[in-house]
DNA sequence: TTGAAAGCGGTACCAT
DNA sequence: ATGGTACCGCTTTCAA
């Protein structure tokens, strides 16, 4: 039987150990060739052996290894349950990334998928990163905050839409979004409202405080609110517009673009006037919604700067003392088209 | 000056070593009891006297120092430029993400946004992961596949459009997707066909072997494919349409679903008459798509179900002896709707 | 200019 | 049933 062991056995990941052997010097200079380290003076033939050495083994340091030895690491953590979705995010998310690794800081998402918040915390504080930046898909609370700060994270950043933590912690205000969308319909001359509120699990951290800000938005002017399940589908859509008719509203906020182009679809399969008999609000200003006619009505987010973020968290890590501030860091503001 | 030196100083992280002289045990204990260590027997009283320990000082293990000493992680590593774009992409990732976790991988997405693939690959190696799913946003080299299996990755799997790697990987060959479009709109009668090329940076390795694909599809039947360059925008969009009549052409290929939805509108508007003169196909099947009229013929891509990779991932780790086998992981066919 | 050695936080073997 | 301890790979003083 040959069996052929993997290179697990025959070849063991390099070490420094294994390159200065190599180069005939000890793992100390190994390090500060590598390194660069400016407190050392290394002659050039030393320094010229050891690269040779580390380049023909493929050394690779160990990066669990150095950030043990330093106490520190320089990993900004992004929990991600579900992949951000939407052009928004996406473009929001490369930024955010683009600006810390300008800063010198290692940008890593963490898949919490299925992780309740204080599970999840403790998963995150177990890489010990020095900062931790929460788009708000996992619900943190204060102890998960707690759990991260005492594992020596420097930076908590809360973008979700609960509001500030027990700690450092900054907040995007999804009411916002809804206010603005009902204000317009509102000033529109609608009184009738219905906020469509997604089925799809994982959106109420984002939906509800929307429909919040409608109520907010609607409180004392005589108009009514009525929050509308429907799923991300032409059915669910159809069904909600089947029974369009009997609930007496002329005018809806449809959470984002998304589920605004299907609803508007959906009513006007079902023979309703858009923007006359209804009119319709989405939200995010994605492209396509001004391809379909009449052209959607929404609401423009102006998501923080990445770098602008990537900025504060910089900031935070390096002088953590700073008192957790609350930052505004969206806008909103509605892009009155055709639908209403 | 009564500085207040932030918890670094005043609360150090609690390590494993002050949970032992917390509950008067050995650090040994402490590891055997929080592990739950089949081969030793804790007794009761003890093992409450430690975990209060852990509880009260707010413990949680440190993930390098762990896999520093087991010498290997359960990292799996999905590098990403651009955050995916599209549905498609997330639904793939969340699965892919939920299949690994209950595999027990941790799943770790590593921002490599402007990295040249042989430092990103470096760049990850330095984690040691166990595991790296390249969802071909990097463009993975041989010498890169090279180093992070020397590093000790069980696994290197390529899902890009680019061929297998001198390693471990299999292709997700989007030649299929301009292939499948193609053929669908020859079948259709046409035999001027346009193929859009997306203007974004970043889209080029998708969108080239697309191309290839159409290429091949039309190579010996006397029709014409004719790349034409297109930016995400109704601007860019409306310049190609307005330039359409000359290019003498009666179908196109937008490479996906959004190109396609934008230059339908803009051809709409130039008074060009979808599907008589002009047959549009897109691609991915997004739901928006069947919300204009007419709906857009797409090419329905079934990616690979995130369950099966990671199966996939979990037998090349525990058996990296296999040979490098290359799976087709994906279908694609077409999906008439009115477009074409 | 270079090397020896301590130590970061956990784990697991070997004693007791 | 528990404790002592060597060691994983790397950095960094201190000594030579």
């Amino acid at each position: 039987m040959s069996q052929t062991p993997e290179q697990s056995a025959e070849r063991p990941v390099p070490t420094s150990a294994d390159v200065a052997r190599l180069a005939g010097v000890s793992r100390a200079t190994v390090s500060y060739v590598l390194n660069n380290t400016a407190a050392v003076r290394i002659s050039e033939p030393t320094r010229c052996r050891v690269r040779e050495a580390a380049e023909e083994l493929g050394y690779v340091p160990h990066a669990a290894a150095r950030s043990l030895r330093a106490g520190h690491t320089r990993m900004v953590l992004l929990p991600t349950a579900h992949v951000p979705v939407g052009p928004l995010y996406s473009r929001f998310f490369n930024e955010l990334q683009w600006a810390l690794r300008r800063l010198d800081y290692t940008v890593v998402q963490y898949g919490s998928l299925g992780l309740d918040g204080d599970e999840a915390a403790r998963a995150w504080a177990e890489l010990r990163p020095v900062a931790v930046v929460s788009l708000g898909e996992v619900a943190l609370t204060r102890q998960g905050v707690a759990v991260l700060k005492r594992s020596g994270a420097k930076a908590v950043i809360t973008l979700g839409p609960q509001q500030v933590e027990g700690a450092h912690s900054l907040v995007m205000d999804q009411r916002e979004i809804g206010g603005c969308a009902v204000a317009h319909l509102l000033e529109r001359g609608r009184r009738g409202i219905g906020v469509v509120m997604p089925q799809e699990p994982g959106l109420e951290l984002f939906s509800e405080p929307r429909l919040e800000g409608a109520r907010t938005a609607a409180a004392g002017t005589g108009a009514r609110i009525e929050p509308l399940t429907m799923a991300y589908g032409e059915e669910s859509a159809a069904v909600l517009a089947a029974r369009w008719r009997g609930l007496d509203l002329d005018a809806v906020y449809a959470y984002n673009d998304e589920y605004a182009m299907l609803l508007m679809r959906a009513l006007q399969d079902e023979g309703i006037d858009i923007p006359h008999e209804v009119a319709v609000m989405g939200a995010d200003d994605l492209l396509l919604g001004r391809l379909l006619r009449p052209r959607l009505s929404t609401v423009q987010i102006d998501l923080v700067a990445g770098q602008r973020l990537a900025e504060l968290v910089d900031r935070v890590v390096r002088d953590p003392g700073d008192e957790p501030e609350r930052h505004d860091l969206m806008g909103a503001r509605p892009l009155h088209r055709e639908s209403s």
